[in-house]
DNA sequence: CTGAAAGCGCTTACAG
DNA sequence: CTGAAAGCGCTTACAG
């Protein structure tokens, strides 16, 4: 059942019915009720590409995969795609997943020029990265999870990361830590710059040296967290706590604890970041591990909002978030072993 | 930069252009070398919505995120995903995620009736899966990863989780364990169904018992493999051997080992099916995890192939694969203590 | 080998 | 409040 079907079904034109269906304001309350009845009782849906192509709006945004990216690798990204699906679809909006294998400029530029998406997402930015500056020249609307460093003007939400790992950092200080360590992501993406910078501003504020001894970065897996832990373990003067930037990497550094005689929450402290993945829960492992937490599917349903603002004409500049994050104590944290 | 514009600037009709774009074998060769250089000159891109409508052919395939079903949860849907995206975008099709926030079976037709996908994905189906039986009614090509109970007829790529349970469970049995206990996922899907038969079958062929006390069902996370492990270990005859449905069940299993004095690898062993997340190795724990291996990414390649083979009209009761599963032996798996 | 024209199924000025 | 008609940007019989 096509619109044409439809009116002719209802003696009327298709003007009329597509416009009572849009719930455009000059239809007669008796037509448009006869209307939406004929649609529902015939299960008519407009036709996707019909529509997109007469009103020049793709009702949908895109996704780019990047195998350069660790999101691929990624299993929070999940979450975060569950929310932004769950957003479009309340406004019937599609989201729509590419796959960037080696060419990502031009996978992008080709998204830009084929018109099947209205707006962008982009994740976990590098601090310069270059694909902001390039969707802005091909006049992409888009918004970003996270920041970058460039100085550019773009809509964006990013959580407070310098914040929540100051936040943490300040926790371990003021329980009598002074060696504490950070296994945290390739500074090259902004998150973990900010995590880090949050961890050294909240050190020299107290007096206390933040060497790049104490600093590891790497994609944060387990086996990363172990190697990075080991590491710091090895020092001459290790470090009594930990932050991580994952729940993963935080998994690794336990381990490496263990293998080193280390009791979390005993004689070592932890805090982990924690993205609200269900698979591992860290207020259910052993011991109960303090986190920053901030849910990334949350962030998922308000980007996609954002992104489909923008794709109805919303002003570009106005958008830009940054959501607190919460630290949530548990038993992974305790004062230094005498 | 349209078609009409860049025929114009060619001198040529539509058509021609068209056709030459497109590769059909009626243009001179002069001709078609003009086009395809004009069009990269001009970053010419045939508009997504305009081909569709033409066409009748979406040029995309869906996958729907259910919050009813673990795949929204699940860190390894990401990738399956990426699989499935980088198939697609090599033959530049599109795909398209949706979201089912309640209304499921809505969501699907939806999705037909809109005609913005030409074939869908189904992922960890139930042992009675009703969507399939919903979408052949509505006419919509699908294929499944994994598959049901239901005696339909319908194409679908899956893994031999029968036969690599199996082989598991004999493998520790040809080890001396008699008491092999199984954490597994819920039985209405269909995957754990067969796993579960796997571990039956095993047992009973060397007139082993299976009893239900060994076997248990839950969401695969870490929590739910520590309660199902502890459950086991304080059995009145508890089992020295444990097979594993994830990697994140394995993962609270070994805690609850750890809690209960066991050391894996040596009076405890571990078996875990691995879908290769990345974030967690199994060769690179402590010990390594004895798994049996199956690529999630290469499944996602396949089973997007099978879709735009369909949507391209490929015989629908044709593409049935059911994939071998490796058994990889690591220091996890040992004889039982004496 | 090339082109004029119809058609895909919608939306939306414009007219009444 | 309703409708006839043009147009969105492609593809594809049909004709030559």
């Amino acid at each position: 059942m096509n619109l044409k079907e439809l009116s002719q079904h209802l003696g009327l034109s298709q003007t009329t019915v597509s416009r009572a269906l849009n719930g455009f304001p000059e239809v007669g309350e008796a037509t448009r009720k006869r209307v939406l009845e004929a649609a529902e009782t015939f299960q008519y849906r407009p036709n996707a590409s019909a529509r997109k192509l007469a009103t020049g709006r793709a009702g949908a945004i895109g996704i780019v995969f990047s195998s350069e990216r660790n999101m691929l690798l990624d299993p929070i990204f999940t979450d975060f795609l569950a929310g932004v699906a769950t957003q479009c679809s309340r406004s019937d909006n599609d989201v729509l997943v590419s796959s960037a294998q080696g060419d990502e400029a031009g996978t992008y530029r080709r998204l830009a020029r084929v018109r099947s998406v209205d707006a962008l997402l982009l994740s976990s930015p590098t601090i310069d990265d270059p694909r902001i500056a390039m969707l802005q020249r091909l006049g992409m609307p888009l918004v970003v999870h996270g920041r970058t460093q460039t100085g550019l003007n773009y809509p964006y939400l990013d959580i407070d990361n310098e914040g929540a790992f100051h936040k943490a950092t300040t926790l371990l200080i003021d329980l009598g830590h002074r060696r504490i360590g950070l296994l945290n992501e390739n500074l090259r993406f902004t998150f973990a710059t900010h995590r880090s910078q949050g961890w050294r501003r909240a050190l020299t504020a107290r007096g206390l040296a933040a060497p790049p001894e104490l600093e590891g970065g790497a994609r944060m897996t387990e086996e990363n967290g172990y190697r990075m832990a080991r590491g710091l373990f090895e020092l001459s003067d290790p470090p009594t706590a930990l932050l991580c930037s994952s729940i993963f990497l935080a998994l690794g550094a336990m381990r490496a604890a263990r293998e080193t005689g280390r009791i979390v929450g005993k004689n070592l402290s932890l805090i982990a970041h924690d993205d609200g993945l269900d698979a591992i829960r860290p207020e259910t492992l052993t011991p109960a591990l303090t986190t920053t937490f901030s849910s990334i599917h949350a962030a998922g349903v308000r980007v996609a909002e954002i992104a489909m603002a923008l794709a109805n004409g919303a002003d570009p500049t106005a958008a830009a978030e940054i959501w607190p994050v919460d630290l949530v104590f548990r038993g992974s944290t305790v004062p230094p072993a005498p």
